[in-house]
DNA sequence: GATGAATGAGCTTTCATTCAT
DNA sequence: TATGAATGAAAGCTCATTCAT
């Protein structure tokens, strides 16, 4: 199943408001993907969910306020299932190489959602901000656990963060294979301290591809974020 | 000296037109760097460069080419200047380690330059393109002398760039310290397989500074990439 | 007691249509005398009142409706008031002085009210026109006692009250102090032709301040003249 | 001859730029005149000079500063012109009286220009408080004089104010008659003190009517006043 | 070459009004 | 009656681009 238009899908069975909201939502995300957050337009997104332009300011305040919005959705979601399904898993290895794996093969699952966060990274650094505690954690487990030997902070977070999103762009613009998971994995273990044979053994390990699913619990969190 | 319109400087010397486009670039790598390359509007280049707005489209086709324009030209100079200055080095984790160290320093040396340069790497992918080459290059020449242990293909080349810019905005951000430059190196290292000993001790060794220099000779390379 | 509200308050007894009715009056008052008719919203003026925008048109065919009927009932209610207090006055001089100061003072008492009455003497012909022909009655009265020595006609009733109005902002701005109202009527007692010291003396006789009272007998006059 | 486009005819031997920017003061005068200056759109006033909207904006900031432009113009050259036929004229009783007829007769005499002071005497407050200090000196005068005997300070010249305009906004409706000037003034005389014969002898004197002139020598402080 | 006034499409945003519920 | 989401025209303003001088 094809995930176009899943804000609305999932809004089927709210409001009418909360479905309308929805479906600017659903819009921006192809808008976004398409064209970038700056060059988007209010009208084109309006357009693009098939209402008049002035109901986009009855749910949301700007431009600004329906990227955030977007955004910190699309984040949260990613993020959310991600933590849900590394919950069992206690090696930092394991734990840095499962969420870059499968956050590229989330993102690129559906392809608009992961240009928008593609481009949402460098256009919000809140997000950016935000989505790098939890590599942090993994991380700075990996260092307790004495798995990793390099010094553990924001820099080195940003390196990793930037590797991940690298790995995702190219698999995004077509430049990269299905190993693009892998091979960013591996490279990140290698920069991590780990020893080469052991970083390529978890990396290519095979992976139960994850199936992105959304939620309505974080729309709030969305809003809050704004 | 500060490099405060160096374009203009260099361009003394010849016809006034040459002049004109000189100003016209120095005040557009102002702007980018302010607000960035959408944001940057031709009137606002033209009053910073002192001529009419009517004046751009003489020298420039439209917007988008004086963004070319202006980052092809950094790019090229500072890529002239790093291959220059490595002319007589063999060692590719040498190599490789003064490039990283180097580019940083001297784009943050006139950070206009390097916020221009850093927008311009995610705008215009012929740069980018055209800037792997020359990392391509070293990194194959170390897997031909042995000393990386990875596949040197376009997806390594990418990261290795990716992590160069990173840093690069850490340190123009005001995030990062000095030190960017020799940690990025090092985990460069570590991830392209070089042993961490072997790495932090090429990664943080002294290096002589290097000033910026600007030359008209890729003027032309500019024009043609437009 | 406030007046806030005095509208809903009085229609507290009658249906639920016309307390609405009355919600929608007494906070268009308020937004009226915050920003003025033009700039007044019609959603504004319903958050005001606490009911949905649509219920806005159930009781009035569009904004103008709205600030006829908040204008022609306090202009209204104001004048009705002055007549039943003025009453048992015969002489003009007397009622003229007692009507201006009055009108003044109640006017202030209820700022909002006020600058409502204030903006709708310039935006409301109608309004000026039928106010007018209370004054005319007590002009004409005076010049049939003797006392004034000018033509009474539309003119100088006009110019009467434009000096009542000028007054009237002239305390509500703040420029002017409470002694407003006596001055301005003993200028025009000098200029309707009394004597200078019955004048002063007339107009600047302690009064009983009058206590602003709201009915509900002209709303359907109001509606009669949208 | 007619004054229709007169800032235009007057700059016909100006740069371009400035008859441009005659064009939309014409222009705007005429929209304020029908519509008062909130109602007045930007788009209508370009319209109406035939000019492109964009071009609006490069002579004025926006609507504020060419209702300032166009109103202090008016007002400035009104009243420098009055200024002028009253220097002979040193008794206050006179010149009060002058000024007064003179101006609405003026005013009146391009009723465009007469609606856009009158509207604008209401909405700018800087223009009224200027326009005062005109009155108010040669209220002062009468005073010094001895032939005013009331208290002449702000309160008193906008009552006096007030009047002008209210027999200005008679003519211009079409209420008032050719009378109107002299019946203000007179008015304005009783109420300032002098006796009613010498009042009616004064204000109904024959007068030379003044031929409304425009310069170009107040461009300039009309541009400082915004 | 250089000027800078002019253009007009297109953007964001507001708001009176309608209408399905 | 009441609701409040939706509408769409119209406002203010920007800006890449053209063109007469």
């Amino acid at each position: 199943m094809s995930l176009k238009g899943i804000f609305a899908s999932e809004a089927r069975e709210q409001g009418k408001s909360a479905r309308t909201r929805a479906r600017l939502m659903d819009a921006a995300v192809g808008v976004f993907a398409r064209v970038g957050f700056e060059a988007a337009s209010v009208n084109e997104i309006a357009l693009a969910a098939d209402v008049a332009n002035g109901t986009f300011y009855l749910h949301f305040k700007d431009k600004d306020e329906i990227v955030s919005a977007v955004a910190f959705r699309i984040a949260g979601d990613i993020t959310r299932q991600l933590d849900d399904a590394m919950s069992d898993i206690d090696d930092a290895i394991e734990r840095t190489c499962f969420a870059t794996r499968q956050f590229i093969d989330i993102a690129c699952s559906e392809p608009e959602w992961g240009w928008a966060l593609f481009r949402a990274a460098w256009f919000l650094p809140e997000l950016r901000k935000r989505s790098n505690e939890y590599l942090r954690a993994d991380l700075q487990r990996g260092a307790r656990q004495g798995s990793f030997t390099v010094k553990i902070d924001a820099f080195l977070v940003d390196m990793f963060a930037s590797m991940v999103l690298t790995a995702l762009f190219g698999r995004l613009s077509g430049e990269a294979d299905k190993d693009a998971g892998s091979r960013v994995a591996e490279l990140q273990l290698r920069m991590l301290g780990v020893p080469g044979a052991k970083a390529k053994k978890t990396a290519w390990r095979k992976l139960e591809p994850l199936k992105l699913k959304v939620s309505t619990a974080l729309v709030g969190l969305a809003k809050a974020s704004e």
